[in-house]
DNA sequence: GTTGGATATGTTATACTATAACAATAGAAA
DNA sequence: TTTCTATTGTTATAGTATAACATATCCAAC
């Protein structure tokens, strides 16, 4: 958890900017990101009449802190370390169906998002939206992109226009190297 | 991500071009072709200095006779199972690590893919090819397509060159429902 | 404010997926 | 044959996910 990692390029100060450019580093949210992101979540809860729990909270919290993808069992530590902090250390850990269950919460109402193929959970980086995006994962630093744009839209479009296949459920990862990585470290890391 | 695709020409001989586009079942294989691919397979190995052994030979059969996906628990089963029929059921259960390590064989050589997000592996539709895919699966009737085409090789093109991100493996799995499904069971069947 | 139903969380057990570490065997080359 | 390497077998365990049921909390109706 402790990442030598300079922070890949941000567009502004919006840590999802909806404007401009469309590729962005989900770990990139600093305190008052954070703190408007919890509170954004809090109010379309209230829109919809669902309870923005302190459970659930706290791991959206967690989740929007972390410099990597955290797996459920990451989250399950994660958890009882923070409780550990408040409660001291009679705090007892989770069990993972709890923490699965907070997971498919926050899937559900689009704040984060899942990378099934390193079993990992990244925030979402426009919870507004209804999207289809592609999340580059690098190998090296293990920092996540999420990207929306033409080209996923055009994916999903042709398949439903070309091939007559309705999407219901996007995974698109890319895993690889990013900018930073492959400019830095040029020879290394080159692995799947 | 601009202009509408052209198809990519498919020699003729190969056993997954039934739609005349790039779009192809991956359960579509009949006995001829399995033979075949067999065959084949068996050059690129003795090409390359491999050994198509009689293990690597009977997974990749299973594989390509599979009307669905199978997951390496399920190849351990059909393995049994196959295996029974030849040696009577005095045949032993092959263990985790020989399956994974079969996997991990067949997908270096390419001729099969993983799909990860279901933990199955499907046969590749055109194993000589160097190629980033888009792998439908359809949610009912469990059948998957291998996509390739260009919206695929622009997204990762896009990546590169605007992103700066260099792919070395491509996750890209649409889930939903297929043409067949979708019209034949139009109201049912909606789910991840 | 109490009751009762629904939602959320806790708890126990277990299923499913994948790999590490080492042993035994089979093929190829000297 | 001997030796080296690649392949397969074996045992144990790590990592991921869910089923089934118990308890607690919230909220609305009385």
């Amino acid at each position: 958890m402790t990442e030598p990692v300079t922070p890949l390029a941000m567009p502004s100060s919006e840590p999802c900017g909806h404007h401009g450019d469309h590729s962005h580093d989900v770990h990139a949210f600093n305190s008052h990101d954070i703190a408007a992101r919890l509170q954004a979540a809090e109010q379309m809860c209230a829109a919809k009449g669902a309870r923005f729990t302190p459970l659930r909270r706290t791991v959206y919290q967690l989740i929007l802190e972390s410099e990597k993808p955290l797996g459920a069992y990451d989250l399950i530590q994660s958890l009882q370390d923070s409780r550990a902090e408040e409660e001291g250390s009679k705090a007892k850990m989770v069990a993972p169906p709890t923490i699965y269950r907070t997971l498919e919460f926050l899937l559900e109402f689009g704040f984060i998002h899942q990378l099934t193929s390193i079993n990992a959970f990244v925030p979402c980086c426009h919870p507004r939206d209804e999207h289809n995006a592609v999340f580059l994962l690098c190998n090296d630093c293990q920092r996540v992109q999420e990207f929306s744009g033409m080209p996923v839209q055009e994916i999903v479009s042709y398949v439903k226009n070309e091939v007559g296949f309705q999407v219901v459920q996007s995974v698109m990862e890319l895993k690889g190297l990013c900018q930073t990585c492959s400019t830095h470290s040029p020879t290394d890391a080159e692995e799947a």
